[in-house]
DNA sequence: TAAGGTGTACTTGCATTCAAGTATTCAAGC
DNA sequence: GCTTGAATACTTGAATGCAAGTACACCTTA
């Protein structure tokens, strides 16, 4: 437990169990209770409970009431129907900005790639450095076509998806491979091949999902609800 | 306001709140107060704070600490690229339909349409009756493919969009033109016709926006927000 | 030994009170 | 008339005490 010259409020208590959550800090499954957490920050069990009924509706944990609080588990059957939802979105976003290629979103992607090349070959980096330009990558083209609003959308149902994407990180590190995807998907776009395009999005976008899956059962069981729940 | 015999509780002033809203009982842009809402349903300030907390997750409202608290305006950008995430999604569904098509999915639309037509066909109903069929047709497709999950959050995406529908309701009442879309959805599936029904969709599912966007402006623009908002 | 009951220590839900910040009104002074 | 500032009536944020329900260890009893 740290020390802290200031107090905290509801909205950075939030941020910070959010954190914890995503980082695996606080395991799904785990057990936690709004004393726990007062204590732990020192305030009053008012802000974690503002921060718990936030957290709720995002799904990051279910409060039972006099019962417990736990954190969710993560469900496989959901990822990969989100993983499915951004396939076949990207696959219609991409197509429609081949249609309408220009030069400005050919320089975009390519000077991310760029960047995302230089990270690489350093290698040492902050793994959230590599992501937000993995992330960045894929919004300039929902940009270029004018559907920052649906990016955004899914960015905040990405929620569910956000630690897989984590755990993802945490245990493979396919940084190589993502940024050879990338490329790929880039020189797709410049060839207009909108064939060669959707099957490499579906390649990309599941590959997390291809990485993790058999090891899922093995080391990570506890960190999923039982296939064919019915939730 | 109505005498209750009952104490309401947090969960229920949560429902009450987010109905009153949804029904536009609550306007977009209309300022509410904890202790307003507290004295309306003779409990303390706890539960509704509560309820509105997980409002604010949902984007239902906005709370300004210290200021007030702000049920949202709809945005029409965002409903815009939520109903082209539809109809992309459903695109790509129903094509995978077709080609498992068998007289199970087949029969449960032929149903589904049938209980529409009758409840059209007797002219007096309840709206949310119609909207529950409508719902349901589109449900039984994802099923059939094994993506209910995928259908539980597109219906969780569609917060934002509730209120839309409901004008639509409210103010055109189309239900025999969306019989008709339907009952010609089921004839493209049966004809396995994925040029037509794409088309059909298109059409389908931003039919609510042709219906009203030409009347936003003069009858309710305080209800959206300014276009080309930045948030 | 095994079954059942009881007390205790937890959990979250709600009411109340106080604290801190904002907007508005209204009057005093220029 | 206009500006400025203080009083006032709001707003939400947080702390605290109590209420209601649950789980579990432990003891009693058959």
């Amino acid at each position: 437990m740290e020390n802290r010259e200031w107090m905290m409020n509801g909205e950075e208590i939030y941020q910070q169990i959010k954190a914890d959550i995503v980082n695996f800090d606080l395991a799904p499954g785990a057990l936690i209770s709004e004393n726990e957490l007062a204590k732990k920050y020192s305030v009053s069990r008012t802000p974690v409970k503002s921060a718990f009924l936030r957290l709720m509706s995002e799904r990051f944990i279910e409060i039972e009431p006099q019962r417990g609080t736990y954190v969710t588990k993560m469900d496989l059957d959901q990822i990969r129907d989100i993983i499915f939802m951004r396939t076949t979105l990207e696959r219609e976003i991409f197509s429609l900005a081949i249609d309408h290629l220009d030069d400005a979103l050919i320089k975009a992607l390519q000077d991310n790639l760029d960047q995302q090349r230089k990270l690489v070959e350093q290698g040492q980096f902050e793994p959230q450095l590599f992501y937000r330009l993995d992330s960045e990558f894929h919004r300039a083209v929902f940009e270029h076509e004018g559907r920052l609003k649906l990016w955004q959308i899914i960015q905040e149902f990405q929620v569910y998806y956000t630690r897989f994407r984590m755990l993802d990180i945490i245990a493979t590190s396919a940084f190589g491979q993502l940024l050879a995807e990338h490329a790929a998907l880039l020189e797709a776009v410049k060839d207009r091949d909108k064939a060669k395009l959707a099957s490499l999005l579906q390649g990309h976008l599941s590959g997390n999902l291809k990485r993790l899956e058999p090891r899922i059962e093995a080391e990570f069981s506890t960190y999923f609800l039982p296939i064919g729940n019915k939730k």
